[in-house]
DNA sequence: CTAATACGTTAGCTGCGACTAACGCATTAA
DNA sequence: TTAATGCGTTAGTCGCAGCTAACGTATTAG
């Protein structure tokens, strides 16, 4: 699998993402907070690391995991590549239909969102 | 699978995705645009279908697949959720490496997804 | 030193996702 | 009407993603 967004989008591994932007962490630590074994982490870890979005850095007996922000930046370029403007506009359209909260932020294209 | 971020993610639903952003179309139409067969364009719209992303009119012996604008709102929503504040403040200094341009508001040539 | 403990990875299994092939069903042609 | 063509879905296969169990390794206790 060598899908960036695919690769991401795994549940666990989104989780795994959301985790490490709190800062670098080791496997055992990180696998505290799922059901799954250590082992299943680490595998999700290695995939990870192979597409480019986090990298480890041996200290002791432990591997702190941390963010690879350039890619993460990558990803967030594939997620805008694939949110067309045509998306874009349905969506707004979808947004005006169901919600009484009047959209603070979200539709718009600010430079630094989306 | 249920997750809506992981449906989406998958490389041909997501083509298909933008490809219905142009407008309504039909399996067959769809799968012109792939490598695979309508089987498997057809079964990747069901799914598509089973989350709310899509919708199917049928219409003479065609069956005209749209996008569900509420879904894909609740899609973008998943992704922003996701994408919390850390990575945001992670991205930006990413970005600020790597180029002097630092809102991806041009058409960057970086990506090759899609 | 040896043994024990804890860390992360590799070996092996299983279920399910993605695909082609076979099918049902409409529509159109004869 | 019946036959043929084209539409989309269902049946069945295969490979791989995700998991647990077993392992290697390295630190620490004795």
């Amino acid at each position: 699998m060598l899908d960036l967004l695919e690769v991401a989008a795994e549940p666990n591994r989104r989780r795994l993402l959301q985790l490490l932007a709190r800062g670098e962490s080791t496997v055992t630590e990180l696998a505290g907070a799922f059901p799954v074994s250590r082992s299943a982490i680490s595998q999700h870890l290695l995939l990870l690391a192979e597409v480019g979005l986090v990298s480890a850095r041996k200290s002791g007996r432990n591997r702190y995991y941390s963010l690879e922000e350039a890619g993460m930046a990558r990803l967030r370029q594939a997620f805008d590549s694939f949110w067309t403007h045509e998306l874009d506009l349905l969506v707004a359209d979808a947004a005006a239909l169901n919600s009484r909260t009047p959209h603070p932020d979200p539709p718009t294209p600010q430079a630094g969102e989306l």
